[in-house]
DNA sequence: TCATAAGTTCGTATGTTGCGAACTATTGAA
DNA sequence: TTCAATAGTTCGCAACATACGAACTTATGA
Protein backbone atom coordinates (compact mmCIF):
# COMPACT_ATOMS: atom_id res chain seq x y z
CA UNK A 1 0.00 0.00 0.00
CA UNK A 2 1.53 3.07 -0.97
CA UNK A 3 0.85 6.12 0.63
CA UNK A 4 -1.15 8.09 -0.91
CA UNK A 5 -0.24 10.95 -3.53
CA UNK A 6 -1.54 14.63 -4.40
CA UNK A 7 -0.15 16.39 -7.16
CA UNK A 8 1.19 19.78 -6.39
CA UNK A 9 -1.28 22.32 -7.52
CA UNK A 10 1.07 23.49 -11.07
CA UNK A 11 0.95 20.15 -11.88
CA UNK A 12 -2.84 19.77 -12.20
CA UNK A 13 -3.58 19.38 -15.80
CA UNK A 14 -6.80 20.49 -17.28
CA UNK A 15 -6.93 17.47 -19.46
CA UNK A 16 -6.65 15.41 -16.11
CA UNK A 17 -9.70 17.75 -14.90
CA UNK A 18 -11.61 16.49 -17.80
CA UNK A 19 -11.03 13.06 -17.87
CA UNK A 20 -11.29 12.69 -14.99
CA UNK A 21 -14.50 14.41 -14.49
CA UNK A 22 -15.61 12.76 -17.64
CA UNK A 23 -17.06 9.54 -16.18
CA UNK A 24 -20.28 9.89 -14.65
CA UNK A 25 -19.67 7.71 -11.17
CA UNK A 26 -16.53 10.02 -10.97
CA UNK A 27 -18.80 13.36 -12.10
CA UNK A 28 -21.00 12.25 -9.25
CA UNK A 29 -18.77 11.44 -6.16
CA UNK A 30 -16.83 15.09 -7.35
CA UNK A 31 -20.52 17.02 -7.48
CA UNK A 32 -21.18 15.64 -3.78
CA UNK A 33 -18.06 16.31 -2.50
CA UNK A 34 -18.01 19.75 -3.49
CA UNK A 35 -21.37 20.62 -1.70
CA UNK A 36 -20.56 18.34 1.60
CA UNK A 37 -20.04 20.25 4.71
CA UNK A 38 -17.76 18.02 5.65
CA UNK A 39 -14.76 15.30 4.44
CA UNK A 40 -17.23 12.11 2.96
CA UNK A 41 -15.61 8.69 3.56
CA UNK A 42 -15.22 6.39 0.79
CA UNK A 43 -17.94 3.86 1.71
CA UNK A 44 -20.56 6.99 2.00
CA UNK A 45 -20.56 6.57 -1.72
CA UNK A 46 -21.37 3.03 -2.34
CA UNK A 47 -24.78 3.69 -2.88
CA UNK A 48 -24.44 6.53 -6.04
CA UNK A 49 -28.08 7.11 -7.85
CA UNK A 50 -30.05 4.34 -7.19
CA UNK A 51 -26.48 2.31 -8.13
CA UNK A 52 -24.44 0.01 -6.26
CA UNK A 53 -20.32 0.36 -7.00
CA UNK A 54 -18.15 -2.45 -6.01
CA UNK A 55 -15.39 -1.47 -3.37
CA UNK A 56 -12.52 -2.06 -5.99
CA UNK A 57 -14.29 0.02 -8.57
CA UNK A 58 -14.66 2.59 -5.69
CA UNK A 59 -10.96 2.49 -4.80
CA UNK A 60 -9.75 3.01 -8.51
CA UNK A 61 -12.02 6.14 -9.19
CA UNK A 62 -11.21 8.18 -5.73
CA UNK A 63 -7.54 7.64 -6.92
CA UNK A 64 -8.27 9.01 -9.88
CA UNK A 65 -9.65 11.87 -9.09
CA UNK A 66 -7.11 12.59 -6.61
CA UNK A 67 -4.15 11.91 -9.06
CA UNK A 68 -6.22 14.81 -10.95
CA UNK A 69 -5.51 16.68 -8.03
CA UNK A 70 -9.42 17.23 -7.75
CA UNK A 71 -9.41 15.94 -4.58
CA UNK A 72 -7.26 15.51 -1.08
CA UNK A 73 -8.10 12.26 1.06
CA UNK A 74 -6.40 11.61 4.41
CA UNK A 75 -6.72 8.54 6.52
CA UNK A 76 -8.36 9.16 9.39
CA UNK A 77 -8.19 5.79 11.57
CA UNK A 78 -9.60 2.99 9.70
CA UNK A 79 -11.24 5.00 6.93
CA UNK A 80 -11.04 7.86 4.89
CA UNK A 81 -11.61 11.60 4.27
CA UNK A 82 -11.96 13.09 1.07
CA UNK A 83 -12.33 16.49 0.44
CA UNK A 84 -12.47 18.84 -2.58
CA UNK A 85 -9.40 20.83 -3.24
CA UNK A 86 -11.80 23.63 -5.40
CA UNK A 87 -10.07 26.64 -4.14
CA UNK A 88 -6.50 25.63 -4.74
CA UNK A 89 -8.14 24.79 -8.78
CA UNK A 90 -10.62 28.35 -9.08
CA UNK A 91 -6.82 30.10 -8.27
CA UNK A 92 -5.17 28.44 -10.85
CA UNK A 93 -8.10 27.59 -13.19
CA UNK A 94 -10.64 30.08 -12.82
CA UNK A 95 -14.59 29.10 -13.42
CA UNK A 96 -13.37 25.93 -14.89
CA UNK A 97 -15.28 23.41 -11.81
CA UNK A 98 -18.00 25.78 -11.64
CA UNK A 99 -19.17 25.92 -14.94
CA UNK A 100 -18.52 21.82 -15.17
CA UNK A 101 -20.70 21.20 -11.78
CA UNK A 102 -23.45 23.41 -13.13
CA UNK A 103 -23.41 21.88 -16.80
CA UNK A 104 -23.97 18.74 -14.93
CA UNK A 105 -26.58 19.88 -12.83
CA UNK A 106 -28.53 21.32 -16.17
CA UNK A 107 -27.91 18.05 -17.77
CA UNK A 108 -29.39 16.00 -14.54
CA UNK A 109 -31.97 18.33 -14.48
CA UNK A 110 -33.22 17.78 -17.97
CA UNK A 111 -33.26 14.31 -17.62
CA UNK A 112 -35.44 14.95 -14.89
CA UNK A 113 -33.37 12.83 -12.50
CA UNK A 114 -32.86 15.66 -9.68
CA UNK A 115 -35.27 18.46 -9.41
CA UNK A 116 -37.50 17.17 -11.69
CA UNK A 117 -39.96 20.49 -10.97
CA UNK A 118 -39.85 23.13 -13.47
CA UNK A 119 -42.12 22.43 -16.86
CA UNK A 120 -40.15 24.28 -19.67
CA UNK A 121 -36.95 23.44 -19.34
CA UNK A 122 -36.10 20.46 -21.52
CA UNK A 123 -38.54 21.79 -23.99
CA UNK A 124 -36.68 25.09 -24.41
CA UNK A 125 -33.51 23.45 -25.05
CA UNK A 126 -34.67 22.30 -28.33
CA UNK A 127 -34.15 25.52 -29.84
CA UNK A 128 -31.21 24.31 -31.68
CA UNK B 1 -18.30 5.50 -45.75
CA UNK B 2 -21.52 6.41 -43.56
CA UNK B 3 -22.80 10.12 -43.62
CA UNK B 4 -22.10 12.31 -41.41
CA UNK B 5 -23.62 12.17 -37.88
CA UNK B 6 -24.57 15.16 -35.30
CA UNK B 7 -26.14 15.24 -32.56
CA UNK B 8 -29.28 17.28 -31.81
CA UNK B 9 -28.28 19.68 -29.32
CA UNK B 10 -30.31 18.19 -26.43
CA UNK B 11 -28.54 14.75 -27.22
CA UNK B 12 -25.17 16.65 -25.79
CA UNK B 13 -24.00 15.66 -22.53
CA UNK B 14 -21.34 17.10 -20.46
CA UNK B 15 -19.15 13.65 -20.11
CA UNK B 16 -19.15 13.54 -24.04
CA UNK B 17 -17.71 17.33 -24.06
CA UNK B 18 -15.36 16.50 -20.96
CA UNK B 19 -14.28 13.05 -22.66
CA UNK B 20 -13.95 15.03 -26.13
CA UNK B 21 -11.83 18.05 -24.76
CA UNK B 22 -9.65 15.53 -22.19
CA UNK B 23 -7.16 14.47 -25.00
CA UNK B 24 -4.65 17.29 -25.83
CA UNK B 25 -5.13 16.84 -29.84
CA UNK B 26 -8.85 17.43 -29.71
CA UNK B 27 -8.54 20.34 -27.63
CA UNK B 28 -5.74 21.65 -29.90
CA UNK B 29 -8.05 21.48 -32.88
CA UNK B 30 -11.19 22.80 -30.85
CA UNK B 31 -9.47 25.83 -29.41
CA UNK B 32 -7.94 27.10 -33.50
CA UNK B 33 -11.45 26.09 -34.58
CA UNK B 34 -13.26 28.31 -32.31
CA UNK B 35 -11.03 31.63 -32.68
CA UNK B 36 -10.91 31.00 -36.72
CA UNK B 37 -12.60 33.27 -38.72
CA UNK B 38 -13.64 30.83 -41.14
CA UNK B 39 -14.41 26.66 -41.72
CA UNK B 40 -11.48 25.15 -41.58
CA UNK B 41 -10.72 21.35 -43.44
CA UNK B 42 -9.64 18.52 -41.46
CA UNK B 43 -5.91 18.48 -43.71
CA UNK B 44 -5.03 21.95 -42.14
CA UNK B 45 -4.56 19.99 -38.78
CA UNK B 46 -1.37 17.47 -40.00
CA UNK B 47 0.56 19.67 -38.29
CA UNK B 48 -0.63 20.43 -34.81
CA UNK B 49 2.30 22.01 -32.62
CA UNK B 50 5.28 20.75 -34.12
CA UNK B 51 4.24 17.33 -34.18
CA UNK B 52 2.33 15.40 -37.22
CA UNK B 53 -0.50 13.94 -36.97
CA UNK B 54 -1.22 10.54 -39.34
CA UNK B 55 -4.55 11.39 -41.36
CA UNK B 56 -6.50 8.44 -40.08
CA UNK B 57 -5.63 9.45 -36.50
CA UNK B 58 -6.90 12.86 -37.27
CA UNK B 59 -9.93 11.33 -38.88
CA UNK B 60 -10.94 9.64 -35.63
CA UNK B 61 -10.06 12.86 -33.47
CA UNK B 62 -12.83 14.80 -35.87
CA UNK B 63 -15.39 12.09 -35.66
CA UNK B 64 -14.88 12.41 -31.95
CA UNK B 65 -15.58 15.83 -31.95
CA UNK B 66 -18.74 15.74 -34.34
CA UNK B 67 -19.86 12.84 -32.31
CA UNK B 68 -19.70 14.41 -28.64
CA UNK B 69 -21.58 17.67 -30.82
CA UNK B 70 -18.82 19.90 -30.39
CA UNK B 71 -18.14 20.36 -34.30
CA UNK B 72 -20.22 20.76 -37.49
CA UNK B 73 -18.45 19.00 -40.31
CA UNK B 74 -20.02 19.44 -43.62
CA UNK B 75 -18.70 18.11 -47.07
CA UNK B 76 -17.26 20.49 -49.97
CA UNK B 77 -16.28 19.56 -52.38
CA UNK B 78 -13.44 16.52 -51.95
CA UNK B 79 -12.53 18.05 -48.33
CA UNK B 80 -14.65 18.78 -45.18
CA UNK B 81 -15.24 22.22 -43.66
CA UNK B 82 -15.76 22.06 -39.93
CA UNK B 83 -16.71 24.87 -37.66
CA UNK B 84 -17.63 24.70 -33.97
CA UNK B 85 -20.65 24.28 -32.29
CA UNK B 86 -20.66 26.80 -29.38
CA UNK B 87 -23.65 28.90 -29.88
CA UNK B 88 -25.56 25.94 -29.25
CA UNK B 89 -23.41 24.71 -26.77
CA UNK B 90 -23.13 28.09 -24.96
CA UNK B 91 -27.28 28.00 -24.82
CA UNK B 92 -27.16 24.81 -23.42
CA UNK B 93 -24.30 25.12 -21.12
CA UNK B 94 -23.10 28.36 -20.10
CA UNK B 95 -19.73 29.23 -19.40
CA UNK B 96 -18.46 25.70 -19.84
CA UNK B 97 -16.34 26.03 -23.39
CA UNK B 98 -15.26 29.41 -22.66
CA UNK B 99 -14.15 28.34 -19.01
CA UNK B 100 -12.27 24.71 -20.57
CA UNK B 101 -10.51 26.99 -23.39
CA UNK B 102 -9.24 29.34 -20.69
CA UNK B 103 -7.86 26.88 -18.58
CA UNK B 104 -6.08 25.17 -21.36
CA UNK B 105 -4.51 29.15 -22.51
CA UNK B 106 -3.57 29.46 -19.02
CA UNK B 107 -1.98 26.19 -18.48
CA UNK B 108 -0.21 26.82 -21.61
CA UNK B 109 1.45 29.84 -21.10
CA UNK B 110 2.06 29.01 -17.57
CA UNK B 111 4.27 25.35 -19.43
CA UNK B 112 6.19 28.58 -21.34
CA UNK B 113 4.74 27.26 -24.83
CA UNK B 114 2.88 30.97 -25.88
CA UNK B 115 3.74 33.68 -24.28
CA UNK B 116 6.75 32.74 -22.35
CA UNK B 117 6.92 36.26 -20.14
CA UNK B 118 6.03 36.74 -16.96
CA UNK B 119 8.57 35.60 -14.40
CA UNK B 120 7.17 34.89 -11.00
CA UNK B 121 4.12 32.95 -12.42
CA UNK B 122 5.15 29.33 -11.48
CA UNK B 123 6.49 30.09 -8.11
CA UNK B 124 3.62 32.03 -6.74
CA UNK B 125 1.35 29.02 -7.35
CA UNK B 126 3.45 26.62 -5.40
CA UNK B 127 1.70 28.01 -2.29
CA UNK B 128 -0.56 24.85 -1.90
C1' DT C 1 -4.85 -12.65 19.29
C1' DC C 2 -8.96 -12.55 16.78
C1' DA C 3 -12.84 -10.43 14.31
C1' DT C 4 -14.37 -6.64 11.79
C1' DA C 5 -14.31 -2.79 8.87
C1' DA C 6 -12.30 0.41 5.22
C1' DG C 7 -9.50 0.65 1.40
C1' DT C 8 -5.99 -1.19 -1.86
C1' DT C 9 -3.93 -4.30 -5.14
C1' DC C 10 -3.98 -8.25 -8.36
C1' DG C 11 -5.69 -10.89 -12.22
C1' DT C 12 -8.44 -11.15 -15.96
C1' DA C 13 -12.09 -10.05 -19.20
C1' DT C 14 -13.64 -6.36 -21.85
C1' DG C 15 -13.30 -1.72 -23.99
C1' DT C 16 -10.82 2.13 -26.06
C1' DT C 17 -7.09 4.32 -28.80
C1' DG C 18 -3.31 5.07 -32.25
C1' DC C 19 -1.77 4.24 -36.63
C1' DG C 20 -0.41 1.96 -41.15
C1' DA C 21 -2.70 -0.12 -45.04
C1' DA C 22 -6.45 -0.39 -47.90
C1' DC C 23 -10.56 1.82 -49.22
C1' DT C 24 -14.20 5.46 -50.83
C1' DA C 25 -15.67 9.88 -52.65
C1' DT C 26 -14.87 14.00 -55.50
C1' DT C 27 -12.51 16.75 -58.85
C1' DG C 28 -10.01 17.82 -62.91
C1' DA C 29 -7.64 16.60 -66.67
C1' DA C 30 -6.77 13.87 -71.18
C1' DT D 1 -15.02 7.58 -70.04
C1' DT D 2 -10.81 6.56 -67.86
C1' DC D 3 -6.99 7.95 -65.10
C1' DA D 4 -4.49 10.36 -61.49
C1' DA D 5 -4.58 13.17 -57.48
C1' DT D 6 -6.53 14.69 -53.22
C1' DA D 7 -9.28 14.49 -48.80
C1' DG D 8 -11.17 11.63 -45.57
C1' DT D 9 -12.81 7.03 -43.84
C1' DT D 10 -12.61 2.27 -42.45
C1' DC D 11 -10.14 -2.01 -41.15
C1' DG D 12 -7.13 -4.69 -38.31
C1' DC D 13 -4.10 -5.21 -34.86
C1' DA D 14 -1.12 -3.91 -31.02
C1' DA D 15 -0.94 -1.17 -26.91
C1' DC D 16 -3.19 0.87 -23.32
C1' DA D 17 -7.20 1.65 -20.03
C1' DT D 18 -11.19 0.14 -17.17
C1' DA D 19 -14.44 -2.76 -14.29
C1' DC D 20 -14.85 -5.90 -10.77
C1' DG D 21 -14.29 -10.23 -7.83
C1' DA D 22 -10.83 -12.25 -4.89
C1' DA D 23 -7.15 -11.76 -1.95
C1' DC D 24 -4.59 -8.58 0.67
C1' DT D 25 -3.21 -4.60 4.09
C1' DT D 26 -4.02 -1.52 7.89
C1' DA D 27 -6.44 0.21 11.94
C1' DT D 28 -9.54 -0.59 15.81
C1' DG D 29 -11.68 -2.68 19.55
C1' DA D 30 -13.09 -6.81 22.08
Amino acid sequence: MRPLTHPSIEDITVEGILHALSDPVRAAIYARLACAERANTCSAFLQLDDRTIPKSTLSQHFRALREAGLIRSERRGVEMLNTTRCEEIQQRFPGLLQAIIQAHSIQSAGHGKPTPRRKGAAAKAKAG
